[in-house]
DNA sequence: AACAAATAAGAGAACCTTCTCATATTTTGA
DNA sequence: TCAAAATATGAGAAGGTTCTCTTATTTGTT
């Protein structure tokens, strides 16, 4: 059992010098004896002196910590992202603390005041999809407090914060274009339940559809909820009482195992029957080699954290100069499930 | 911009009382007249009032919060783990500081040390991976320290210390067993390169067909590295060169990919040709129905919680109460992918 | 009425680090 | 040789919270 929570008085009273001292040697700076230097090191590295973050925390108002809100850990965009933010973070010399709200907006507010509590540098936050609906008045201010925040993918409205997302008007547009130029007229959609970003999506594909000169049919969209109890049979339903399809756009991946599955039930295959295109490249995505927008997660991570990071470095001097707003664009990368119609 | 910062002592000035009166209004101990009462709680919230967390820990030597040490986040295995200790924790009261390593040891040994410097109550770790050959003697005694410490899934050597684990041999063995049962005699491995817990489903493979009186063969491991060149071709070349194999249990999911497409490209078919196990329940798996080693991740995370806020609770009082080893079974899940020989 | 018990509120110490001041000693330079 | 500069060391405050001690006032009991 080694000790880890020596103190520096402890180590300067082993040493026999006073705690200036001690904090001296520990701290590189200003002038020390080599001899004293030798001995308060020599202590130190015996006692496995760790210093007190705690106590430097509350010294220098500042802890080289970030603090980072997902709503969703086990969701491998997430995890992607935040794995990007976490090395960034640390190259810089930051720790990060992660929270997860399980897309809670209750559990959201109650970890945004542990980290303020925490006195983290700065927030990361990707929102809760029903945030904007659901946060009470009383709790705005912790969105907009002198902590500097970067959202990513979700923010909270109106705040003038700072935002880093994917471009998903974009990336909905691109995909439908590909699949109207290959000659599909009749596009359905696989849908979660009403997320900004994949009404985004949906945005993108109806401008595709306009410019197009398609008209924009409503029954062409499944919304698909985890909650359902049996999608995949609402699924072989709508996919037959729209025998006009030719094209699956299916906009996040929860959805795509049972459109899969209710293709080949039906007989059909992919892309000779239907084109396919994810949003997203999982796992399956991957075996299958459909083709699918894939969103910048390392990117995305990188980014954000940059972002804080010089809002953190700057927050006094030019608060001004913060870009607000920052689109990553999520491409296009074809494979081999969309065929010409 | 709300404050977010403000002190009790600037609560206390603003309400017009003492320090003492304010932190016995917020700490909501000791008598205060109703009055008073009203008027700092009034102040407190209109200035959002958020005590300083390490001010609180440094007085109280205890933080609320535990650590946790990981060697691959974006792992769906880890990132499950992670959510239940995280809801596990939080549930408790605990708040979590999540790090990654990457597998490397010389990060894990650095965010130890970050750990221990926050002055956590308690860390769960699953070590990297090469941690027991690679770790420096002095580095050693961070593993074993006065703080509480639970390895999951992957422990260092030689400390007695409290750890949860998968029951990989006995998964290996279930899985074999079950293969041998239905007539297999020639089973491969595919199997990413020394891991101990990798190393132990070998062993319970081993124990199955000893028991069964069918000779271990060394060829029939495939060693697969995710630095290969091209894993693929090389996955064919040893199928070929191992025509009696009927059956193939994939010790991670890493590897399944190119092992369905090898076997696919060979023109042969799940199960009739090969009868195909997967340990873990990856996408791919469950989207192929395949028959799986399903590891029990929310319980590990919910276990691993349990004994450290236990070992936490009960430091001083009875360390020797405390379960050093902990084994949870990884079942077998009968699905499609095996057929009788 | 007299005294114990309950209520109310403030002063100040401790937790650990960092760093400014203050003081003392040694070295350097002309 | 003497002052100035460099080197060496310690005392002590600040940072925010919690809580013990102390003191003062009010309420309750007989």
């Amino acid at each position: 059992m080694s000790k880890q929570r020596a103190t520096i008085k402890e180590i300067a009273q082993a040493a026999g010098v006073s705690v200036a001292t001690a904090g001296r040697v520990i701290g590189g700076y200003g002038y020390v004896s080599a001899e004293k230097r030798a001995k308060v090191d020599s202590i130190a590295r015996e006692m496995s002196f760790t210093p007190n973050a705690l106590a430097q925390g509350l010294r220098a108002s500042c802890t080289k910590t970030i603090g980072v809100v997902l709503s969703d850990i086990k969701n491998p965009f997430f995890s992607g992202v935040l794995s990007r933010i976490e090395s960034a973070a640390r190259s810089e010399g930051y720790n990060t603390i992660i929270c997860n709200t399980n897309e809670d907006v209750a559990t959201e507010v109650e970890l945004m005041k542990v980290l303020y509590s925490k006195r983290v540098d700065g927030i990361i936050i990707s929102s809760a999809y029903k945030v904007n609906q659901a946060i009470a008045p009383e709790d705005l201010p912790l969105y907009n407090s002198d902590t500097p925040i970067v959202f990513i993918d979700r923010a909270v409205r109106n705040l003038n914060s700072v935002v880093v997302e994917i471009d998903n008007v974009k990336g909905g547009y691109d995909a439908t274009q590909y699949l109207l130029q290959l000659g599909h007229k009749h596009i359905g959609i696989v849908a979660p339940p009403r997320i900004v970003t994949v009404e985004n999506r949906i945005r993108g594909y109806k401008k595709a559809l306009a410019e197009a000169g398609v008209p924009f049919e409503k029954k062409n969209i499944f919304r698909y909820d985890t909650i359902m109890p049996d999608p995949h049979k609402l699924i072989i339903k709508w996919l037959q009482s729209q025998p006009q399809l030719s094209a699956i756009f299916c906009l996040n991946c929860d959805g795509l195992m049972d459109v899969i599955n209710a293709i080949e039930e039906q007989g059909k295959a992919i892309p000779q029957d239907y084109s396919l295109i994810c949003w997203d490249d999982c796992e399956i995505a991957r075996f299958l080699k459909l083709t699918i927008v894939k969103q910048p997660v390392e990117q995305l991570g990188l980014v954000a954290t940059q972002h804080l990071l010089a809002h953190i470095n700057k927050s006094v001097a030019e608060p001004g100069s913060l870009q607000r707003r920052t689109l990553l664009s999520a491409d296009l990368i074809k494979r081999n499930s969309v065929h010409k119609k």
